[in-house]
DNA sequence: TGTATGTTAGTTTTT
DNA sequence: CTAACATACA
């Protein structure tokens, strides 16, 4: 016990071994957030307040709920697998499958993810025949969530104008559909295990009785609905343990509500809140980069980061002309950081849309280096596990028609619109499944079905293809239909490989000339089959099936070598490197234009940017261009106003090595005022003073200065004389065009 | 039914 | 500029 706890400070020993009172603990980037959770964890159990089964511990993702998992296992000699230790989607999965009946499910329903969600969405609107201009799909899709999230039931929704009522009537129809079929979003889960609780009193009072302590991980991320459950779950008398750094909400434009921290401290009647603010990851400079930058956010619950290390190295910052530039310097430097010893994995390119991997993509991949890009598609998001998993998903739940409309023809076997249609017409008639509809169309199952009932099951040999005799639906019905009988009797891994055999995946991608990866992507999926097996408690087709839609998977296979990582700063939250290069730091792209017309934007962009610097340990570079291509377009951009919320004192302005290419233009200086233009070996002074200005002074890319205005950029110029104009793109303002003859413009 | 061309949008993302 | 999506055509 000692063991566990002695190494704590002082806040963190506080947080551990809090008596069973619901606490609020706000923990600083690198304060050991984590560590705090688990330790708690395995204290509460080792001293024996509570057992392993009276524990509720909840996180956003996978890999943290894992993450917590491996860590609490190798501090208590316990089997974790039975705890309630997951995301909340994987929770309420769980409890929704306990008690299907109780919450209106068949026990098969599957989950739909975002995609699945949009494909029914599309569907539903051409059925209803909404005009797809004036309601987007993604639209609508978006305000279903909302509402979800909201807790709000389409009857629930208040409708303040046309637009409203007939978002809420696809939001019925979607209900509707989504409860014919089986299916449920990710919205839903929460949603349904919300409405389980409230409605069942037993239950509600089952789980009250058992949950004795309740932990919530990055809980400013939590939404409302989300708040609602834990509050909800915990009646009066669990213990809940929020942890969580309002200063690191990234979320909001997804729900997150930080609201719910001073809420939670209202509800739950927190007296104390405590801080843990010593930072056991960066040097000092970075930490007070950090902190005099978020102090310009207002509502903070307030935390200051502090470190017992020393200042470390000043913060480089480079200014460099255009994109290109920008990202040679990058390659320029992680080479020299390479040549110091620093392994490509601790160093992280950092940006904040993914747009901008682009550039440093190619200038790392003519410079050799290698590189890992996070965020693309996942394992199983990809078409060819998708097409799998439907015929998996239709074997388990035949009324689920997303699936079946993804498989039926694919591959191809001759079913077109015409028989899609009648099918569709049919389905509709009987108000029921395109399933249903194919056995009213095509016989029940006794008929068209071979085989069925006590007779031995179907042999299916290589040579034996089951699609051959019959063609089209009738054919397709019979081979999910067989294909059932015969993975129902099978462990798992040989299910999937049946299917994928039978189902004409395998051939039909062998037979395409790309089709090599995606078939090692479909033997992949018997590969995780395997390990589900192996891992899982539960180890029936449809915990699989739940498992791939909770778990997307690694974003790529991690090909293991040594490689920079490049992301977005949303994606590097939770992360830490040795070293991180945080380019593009413009006004416009960071904090990004989108984000100024809503409210708070800007304070969750600035809130990004604290999560971006605290990200490094030893060293950080901070970098923008003056220039840069962006949609087909060279934009002028002023530097980001977050490089001006850093204390000049912690900077060290790096200079371009000089080029022939070099233009005579104003770049290559520090921040006009600054005045602290440091000197490094290997890096020259700026190329000259001189400037031709008789030949243009208004240029565009050239940095102006406006009385009124302030700080700019020319991006277009039109006219001579006294009709010269000038078009400025000011930060916070917007472009401008300006009459030379009356704006005052001094070059910056 | 698949290809070919045109159109349009273009932050951040986990479940 | 590009990639994704949609509509048009063979």
């Amino acid at each position: 016990m000692s063991s566990l706890i002695s190494e704590l400070n002082p806040e963190q020993f506080e947080a551990v071994t809090l008596p069973h009172q619901s606490a609020l603990v706000l923990a600083g980037a690198g304060s050991g957030k984590t560590r705090v959770l688990t330790t708690r964890i395995a204290y509460l159990i080792q001293s024996g307040q509570v057992s392993p089964h009276g524990i509720l511990a909840v996180t956003f993702t996978n890999k943290a709920a894992k993450e917590m998992l491996i860590r609490i296992a190798s501090m208590l000699p316990i089997d974790t697998r039975g705890m309630w230790v997951g995301t909340f989607h994987g929770l309420c999965n769980r409890m929704l499958r306990a008690h299907h009946q109780d919450a209106g499910l068949p026990q098969a329903f599957q989950i739909l993810d975002s995609a699945d969600q949009l494909a029914v969405i599309k569907r539903l609107l051409k059925v209803l025949d909404a005009d797809d201009e004036k309601f987007p799909p993604r639209q609508v899709q978006w305000f279903i969530n909302n509402a979800k999230e909201e807790g709000l039931r389409a009857s629930q929704v208040e409708i303040y104008d046309d637009f409203a009522r007939k978002m809420v009537e696809f939001y019925l129809f979607y209900e509707q559909q989504c409860n014919k079929e089986g299916v449920v979003d990710f919205a839903e889960l929460l949603l349904r295990s919300y409405e389980l609780l409230t409605r069942n009193e037993h239950l509600r009072e089952h789980y009250r009785g058992r949950f004795d302590h309740i932990l919530v991980d990055e809980f400013q991320d939590t939404n409302r609905l989300q708040y609602k459950w834990l509050k909800l779950l915990a009646g009066n008398r669990a213990a809940v343990f929020a942890v969580g750094d309002d200063d690191q909400s990234i979320y909001a434009f997804r729900g997150a509500n930080t609201g719910n921290m001073k809420d939670f401290e209202r509800d739950f009647h927190i007296s104390k809140i405590i801080k843990l603010e010593q930072n056991y990851r960066s040097h000092g400079n970075i930490l007070d980069a950090a902190n005099t930058l978020i102090r310009n956010n207002s509502g903070r619950l307030g935390k200051n980061l502090w470190t017992s290390e020393g200042h470390g190295e000043p913060i480089r910052v480079y200014n460099a002309p255009t994109d290109f530039d920008e990202a040679s310097f990058i390659v320029d430097e992680v080479k020299s950081l390479r040549a110091e010893g620093v392994v490509l994995s601790q160093i992280a390119l950092l940006y904040r849309s993914n747009a901008q991997s682009r550039v440093l993509e190619h200038a790392l991949f003519n410079a050799s280096l290698a590189y890992r890009v996070y965020g693309g598609m996942r394992f199983f998001e990809r078409q060819e596990i998708k097409h799998a998993l439907a015929y998996l998903r239709l074997m388990a739940n035949p009324e689920d028609d997303n699936a079946l409309l993804r498989i039926i023809n694919f591959p191809v076997r001759g079913i077109g619109m015409r028989s899609l249609e009648q099918l569709q017409d049919e389905a509709k008639r009987q108000g029921g499944s395109l399933w249903a509809a194919m056995q009213q169309k095509y016989g029940n199952d006794a008929a068209f079905i071979p085989n069925s009932g006590d007779q031995a099951p179907i042999r299916l040999e290589s040579n034996q293809r089951l699609d051959k005799p019959r063609k089209g639906v009738e054919g397709f019905a019979v081979l999910i239909e067989s294909m059932r009988q015969v993975c129902e009797k099978l462990p798992l891994p040989e299910a999937v490989e049946h299917m994928l055999e039978h189902s004409g995946l395998v051939a039909h991608y062998r037979a395409e000339r790309e089709g090599a990866d995606r078939l090692e992507n479909l033997n992949e999926l018997i590969n995780a089959a395997t390990g589900f097996v192996h891992e899982a408690e539960d180890d029936s087709l449809t915990a699989f099936l739940s498992h791939a839609s909770l778990e997307a998977g690694e974003h790529q296979a991690g090909s293991g070598q040594d490689a920079l990582q490049l992301m977005t700063v949303h994606s590097a939250k939770g992360l830490e490197f040795h070293s991180v290069f945080l380019s593009g730091l413009e006004e416009g792209l960071f904090p990004h234009d989108n984000s100024r017309n809503e409210a708070g934007g800007v304070e969750e962009e600035r809130r990004l940017m604290y999560v971006a610097l605290t990200r490094a340990r030893r060293r950080l570079y901070l970098s923008f261009a003056q220039s840069r291509m962006l949609h087909g377009q060279t934009r002028y951009n002023i530097p980001s106003r977050f490089l001006h919320e850093i204390p000049d004192s912690l900077l060290k302005w790096l200079q371009p090595m000089q080029k022939a290419t070099i233009r005579n233009e104003d770049w290559g200086r520090g921040r006009q005022g600054s005045g602290r233009v440091i000197q490094e070996p290997g890096v020259q002074a700026r190329t000259s003073n001189i400037r031709d200005s008789t030949a243009s002074q208004w240029r565009i890319g050239q940095n102006v200065m406006h009385a009124k205005f302030g700080a700019g950029v020319i991006v277009n110029c039109e006219g001579h004389g006294a009709d010269a104009r000038v078009e400025v793109r000011f930060g916070r303002i917007g472009t401008k065009w300006l009459l030379l003859e009356y704006a005052k413009l001094t070059p910056a």
